[in-house]
RNA sequence: GGAGAGGUACCGAAGCGGUCAAACGGGGCAGACUGUAAAUCUGCUGGCUAUGCCUUCGGAGGUUCGAAUCCUCCCCUCUCCA
């Protein structure tokens, strides 16, 4: 390559790095980096840290493994770091309370279908995917205490999430504070050129730059992204606030969960998730930005594209016929299959104790209420009356608007 | 080490001897309205073999006919001082 094709492809380069993301920090060094690697023909290490805190990945998680893809196209060499040694300790970033420490077996659990569903996205094979405790488990503490040598406290309270909970009071705990030089050191042992993550992981990918300085590598680019305000439409995605949307849900409650995320929130996922690769909608996107246009029909389509794009076409064809089969017709979904359940001596059973044994109803109580709220129909009749009991027979049961069960009592 | 303030249901927060399964707000669920939207309004929101019973107000004991409320010890958090 001539030094001028170099240029030329160093800025192309950064203009797909940049896409998507809210800040990239150590551009000009970056830029120097690119030039050699490019020369060299070698690629940049990147690095994606993701710690195994729930079991499965969601929406939110997408937008980073998105772009560590396209990094990948660039020719450069994604790694994806799992985090298991980290959540162990429990990512303070963004938090206002300690986190609940994670038994070792949901760790290694988590890790392993995190690896799995990563693959939905990545090209897996040619990535390198690590585990944090491969070398934090190593260290002594001597090592440690070296580590942690390398940044002040005051500097660790710049943070806004540990001086907000300093300034009002609420406890922080000291290994919290450990939590951003293991994520920091992580770079040093990946060697990593550039580092990608949210927003809410600034500090954390910043630190690495200075961390890595004092162990003598170059500092790292730091690319940070968007995060995804999850279904309650305020709080970022997140499993344990409870407003996540999994990527591996069964198809139809995929589907189902985008179409009831608010019009905003739509237009949101629409230019998060989708804005880069479905230019063919950028026109839709914009009149209904305006109010104009059909945001039912546009929902339809980024529902059906997101399932698609996790789980394949057919399922995503499949959701949204079930979608609107079930919930626009009122219909009742074809593929239910019966459950059998056994009748003692008494030949009837509650229609309470019969909710809650078709996990229809967390509780009796529950059960109750969702009867004496109308919320319960049997083969399209309304009950209101919780002391109602069932004898032989099938019964198709629908509670709410999309929960069915089809019972055969014998 | 010293002084003080606290720990209440999913979360925040009242209650400070009986009428407390515990006000109020948020969240959640359901109903109405809709585009299964959103917003709004209404109801419910510990469990059960259910006009009663069981478990719950940091933990363990104790006082009392009776405790979330009083006493003792313990654990945890915060603030100020050293």
């Amino acid at each position: 390559m001539t030094q001028k094709s170099i240029r030329r492809e160093v800025d192309r380069q950064l203009e797909g790095m940049r896409e998507g993301a809210v800040e990239l920090y150590g551009e000009d060094e970056l830029r120097q980096r690119l030039e050699q690697a490019l020369g060299e023909s070698r690629p940049l290490r990147v690095k994606l840290g993701m710690d195994p805190s729930a079991p499965d990945l969601h929406l939110g998680h997408t937008i980073v493994l998105q772009k560590l893809r396209r990094l990948q196209e660039l020719g450069h060499q994604p790694i994806f770091l799992v985090g298991d040694f980290t959540a162990a300790i429990g990512d303070p970033s963004g938090r206002n309370k300690t986190r609940p420490p994670l038994a070792p077996e949901q760790i290694k659990t988590n890790a392993a279908t995190y690896v799995e569903q990563v693959g939905c996205i990545l090209d897996v094979e040619h990535a390198e995917v690590r585990f944090n405790s491969e070398w934090m488990e190593r260290m002594s503490s001597a090592e440690w205490v070296k580590l942690c040598s390398s940044y002040t406290v005051a500097r660790l309270l710049e943070r806004d999430d540990f001086s907000k909970r300093y300034a009002a009071g609420d406890a922080i705990s000291v290994h919290e504070f450990l939590y951003p030089f293991v994520q920091a050191y992580d770079s040093v042992a990946l060697r990593a050129d550039i580092e990608i993550g949210g927003t809410d992981q600034t500090f954390n990918l910043l630190m690495a730059r200075e961390i890595q300085r004092d162990y003598g590598q170059p500092p790292q680019a730091v690319i940070t992204h968007p995060l995804l305000v999850g279904t309650d439409g305020h709080d970022k995605m997140s499993k344990s606030l409870g407003n996540a949307i999994g990527i591996t849900d069964p198809p139809a409650e995929l589907y189902g969960q985008i179409m009831s995320i608010s019009d905003t929130l739509m237009l949101d996922y629409f230019d998060l998730l989708g804005a880069g690769e479905w230019t063919d909608l950028a026109g839709d996107r914009a009149r209904i930005g305006r109010g104009q246009g059909d945001p039912l029909a546009f929902k339809h389509e980024l529902a059906r594209r997101l399932v698609a794009r996790f789980q394949g076409a057919t399922a995503a064809a499949e959701a949204a016929e079930h979608f609107q089969h079930v919930v626009q017709n009122k219909g009742v979904p074809e593929d239910l299959d019966e459950t059998a359940v056994e009748l003692g001596a008494e030949a009837e059973l509650g229609l309470l104790e019969l909710l809650e044994k078709l996990g229809l109803a967390k509780s009796r109580g529950e059960a109750r209420r969702l009867v004496t709220q109308n919320a319960v129909s049997i083969g399209g009749e309304g009950v209101g009356d919780p002391t109602l009991r069932l004898g032989p027979g099938s019964y198709l049961i629908k509670v709410g608007k999309r929960r069915f069960a089809r019972v055969r009592l014998e």
